[in-house]
DNA sequence: TCTGTCTTGCGTAGTTGTTGATTTAAAAAT
DNA sequence: ATTTTTAAATCAACAACTACGCAAGACAGA
């Protein structure tokens, strides 16, 4: 973590800080989309474009720093590679994202593979519900 | 079943054959964008419009003979109400659509509840991996 | 059968999300 | 510090998807 510094050069990147930012806005966010990565960046770095985010997601995708994923809506979202350790709870009603651990699917993700060889990649999609507090709620 | 005529009337609805057979291909094709369900329509009768399919899958959905889920690629995908009994495995090499049983994933879905009190609907999206197929392939 | 209303067809036009082209600026190498 | 190279900003174009408006036709009820 000392060398953060050096993680872009390393893939081969020029350093910017708008790149830099870009791929600390997905970090921070968890799993945004390049809009939302956007306005996140504008917050210290207000003249970015999004052009800017969608060309620098792009080559982070590339070098393997970041993933995107479709969660539903029609827009991609973007996680930090190393954050590809958990399941993504998506409330329908408040539009909430909560994580569960990976194992929490293992059972699930067997049953799939020993009936239907089907390998299921748990962190690429949005699991569908209702959160506790919308459960509530209601 | 007998009935099957009536059951748009019972909705309110007027009885169009471009109705019917929206319906019809929905069910048919168990999932289905706009675009595939207009092409279906067309085997047996050319000259609908897509305005019209889409005005008729957003009418059925209104009175709640099918539903729409987004299936990550971009459209909207369809299915009729009464098919949202299976998980939809998507495989993210081929892109076909194959079904489970909803079963497969109660163990899943109990684990979620207890310990995260987060109610999950199953059929409401995909399930992203690879499928049989392709994995031999590969 | 006739009438009023809903629906279709058709074209069009608005979103939304995304990517290019170009010029200017900034980063790395020397 | 200077040069070379790559990235940023800007704006426009694009594509896919969906919705809209109007005129003509089809459905259901009397």
């Amino acid at each position: 973590m000392a060398d953060k510094k050096h993680e872009l050069r390393d893939k081969g990147l020029r350093l910017t800080p708008q790149r830099e930012l870009v791929l600390q806005a997905v970090r921070d966010l968890g799993h945004a989309t390049p809009e939302e990565v956007a306005e996140k960046v504008r917050k210290t770095h207000p003249g970015i474009n999004l052009s800017t985010v969608y060309r620098n997601l792009e080559t982070l995708e590339n070098v393997g720093l970041v993933q995107h994923t479709h969660l539903g809506h029609g827009g991609a979202t973007y996680h930090a590679a190393e954050e590809l350790t958990h399941l993504h709870l998506v409330c329908g009603k408040c539009g909430s994202v909560g994580d569960a651990p990976i194992e929490s699917a293992a059972p699930f993700v067997n049953t799939l593979i020993d009936e239907y060889g089907f390998k299921t990649d748990v962190t690429h999609f949005a699991i569908y519900g209702t959160c506790a507090n919308c459960s509530e709620k209601s």
